[in-house]
DNA sequence: GGTATTACTGAACGCATGTAAAAGGGAGGA
DNA sequence: TCCTCCCTTTTACATGCGTTCAGTAATACC
């Protein structure tokens, strides 16, 4: 009788006020016992925790914030989501902020400037602890970039616009990933031309420069194509596609080295390839090669399945949320600027 | 001067009060204006608005939300984000309710009953106005989903527990979609047989039940592969490869049409058949046919570009946001659930 | 047994805003 | 000029909970 009672219709419960006289005991004392237990007397506590079992409460999340030093959020913007190497960014970053005992709050910037600077708006007006951005690139608003970061902590992630150079950040090193793509396909086959993706972020130009060092630093000649936008739906396979058509349908390429600027263009290369019958492969010497940078978790299952550098990207959500999280601790914004980059890692498999 | 002035550092003002004193309006008149500037005299909105260029202050959100009836918030519930279909859904649901005036907050499950429970307790603890879930399956918490549904508006999405029939749910056809494809692989070759996923959700089962229905309607015998769990990373790419890999390597299914619980099966069988040089594809009558299921964004770029039947995951998106907006506006439940089902397109490519 | 110390509790106040009711103020009509 | 009506503003209270601090009970010590 009683389990089903328990089980079926607790009572409800809508403030601390009601509950605190349900319980019998006063409600600072339960405010205390929310936040932790071991606040109230061994007594208390378990007085508390029997009445909670019989009764159906939530607190209510804005008044517990609103009185609150710290409100235990870390917001989050990232620039979309059709694409997985942010889902799972994203998904490194929540796992890593739950583990640390915070409420992670997500906005979307849907590749739009005002969207991403009501973002900002909407995390001041939450008083967040601190912000984790991935910014939009170029087009981001700039101002309200600096706003939040007068207001609270920030860790710029993935990307940084060169204008806001000293701000944390956390993200590849492109210098050393595209370095290392680039060596490899040098030695593996004919030096390779880079096939860049439209310059809407600064990783693409970043690792476009990266390219081309390393190919002055081996005494090649660097060689880009694809930097004009050639479709309108802005998805970056239909861009490698594009390329690539046109290229092979000119005859041009067909024995060459592509290196793409990242995984999603390198699959629209892969598709582009098979359309002209062209099969890119280590394993003819000397033949058409393509490959692609970020280890997108398609990679295994394209065809061929697709060589490419893998950014670490569970490492990049975690140090960025540490990073974030230590500021928050120090209260004031910490002197030292951070920077960390890690390094990809070559990823061998069918098609370069 | 001014310009600049306005431009570098506006005075911070941090709460209303503050800001009714600076601007000499009473604080409801400008509580009021932020809701809607119409409802203060022309004469104070423009005065208001002026004094708002001059300073820099944000609401605080948590207090606003407080005492209000109405939050504006919409709470979305997802499974995991590791997958186009989820995010092109959820961008879908965060534009619709962008347009309706609400906010969207999101929280994913990560494949967690746990997770997904504590999700369902913060909405309602922010006293959302409405929530949409897509369920994690058959190991979702119902008591957390019964407890949420007892408190507030909730229209699921996408799937659909057999244990809460109840609720209205916007989703789609499986019958017709899955239907449809069965028939097609029917006509242009030879009876399908059918790669299943591991049953995590619902509609698994009614993909594999539709295709079972629609295979006897034909008079061919159904025959269904790839119910177990092969692969431990839970990635429904490495599972249609494990399946049709053992298969190829056994001499099986060398001429058979397959059809695929989803694209990502799919495309993992795309895999397994080039390891085993099959060209699955329309060209060779009678051959190795291959088809998948919601057109995942990939599916153009596939190496053979993929055959599928697409779900209008715009649509879904569109009509679960009207939906719940509609229940939200008429305060109390409303009487008689809703079962909004969209059906599925042919998209025929290469691959069958 | 008495006092000093500690641990815990609860009354009172504060938070930033929403909102209903009362006061103000200006226009129009007598 | 005065009064009424209508709209706006203001006053006052409400929201649900964090937090401080004085008071009290419990414990330790002599």
């Amino acid at each position: 009788m009683g389990a089903d009672k328990d089980r079926d219709q607790k009572r409800r419960i809508d403030t601390m006020e009601e509950l605190a006289v349900a319980i019998g005991v006063s409600r600072p004392t339960l405010s205390r016992y929310f936040q932790d237990p071991e606040r109230v007397s061994r007594t208390s506590r378990e007085r508390i925790a029997q009445g909670l079992e019989r009764v159906e409460y939530v607190p209510n999340f804005f008044a517990t914030r609103l009185n609150r030093k710290s409100t235990g959020i870390i917001g989050v913007v990232i620039p979309y989501l059709n694409d997985l190497f942010f889902t799972k960014l994203l998904e490194a970053i929540e796992r890593a902020a739950m583990a640390e005992g915070y409420t992670v709050i997500t906005q979307c910037s849907h590749s739009d400037p005002l969207i991403e600077a009501r973002a900002a708006e909407t995390f001041m007006s939450m008083s967040v602890d601190g912000a984790l951005v991935a910014p939009l690139g170029n087009q981001s608003d700039m101002k309200a970039h600096e706003r939040l970061r007068s207001r609270l902590p920030c860790v710029l992630v993935d990307s940084r616009p060169k204008s806001m150079p000293n701000v944390d950040f956390v993200g590849s090193n492109h210098v050393q990933s595209t370095g290392l793509a680039t060596e490899y396909l040098c030695r593996v086959g004919t030096p390779p031309i880079f096939l860049a993706m439209p310059r809407v972020n600064f990783n693409a130009m970043e690792r476009e420069l990266a390219y081309i060092a390393k190919m002055e630093e081996l005494g090649h000649e660097p060689h880009i194509i694809g930097t004009e936008v050639l479709n309108d739906d802005g998805l970056f396979e239909a861009h490698g596609r594009a390329v690539l058509d046109r290229e092979f349908a000119a005859g041009r390429l067909l024995e060459s080295s592509v290196l793409c600027a990242n995984d999603r263009v390198a699959i629209g290369a892969l598709r582009a390839a098979a359309s002209h019958g062209l099969e890119p492969g280590a394993k003819r010497q000397g033949g058409l090669r393509i490959m692609g940078h970020d280890d997108y978790p398609l990679c295994p299952f394209a065809v061929p399945s697709l060589t490419t550098v893998a950014q670490d990207v569970e490492a990049i959500g975690r140090a960025s949320v540490s990073r974030l999280v230590k500021t928050i601790q120090a209260q004031k914004n910490q002197d030292e600027q951070i920077v960390k980059l890690f390094d990809g890692e070559l990823k061998v498999r069918d098609s370069a």
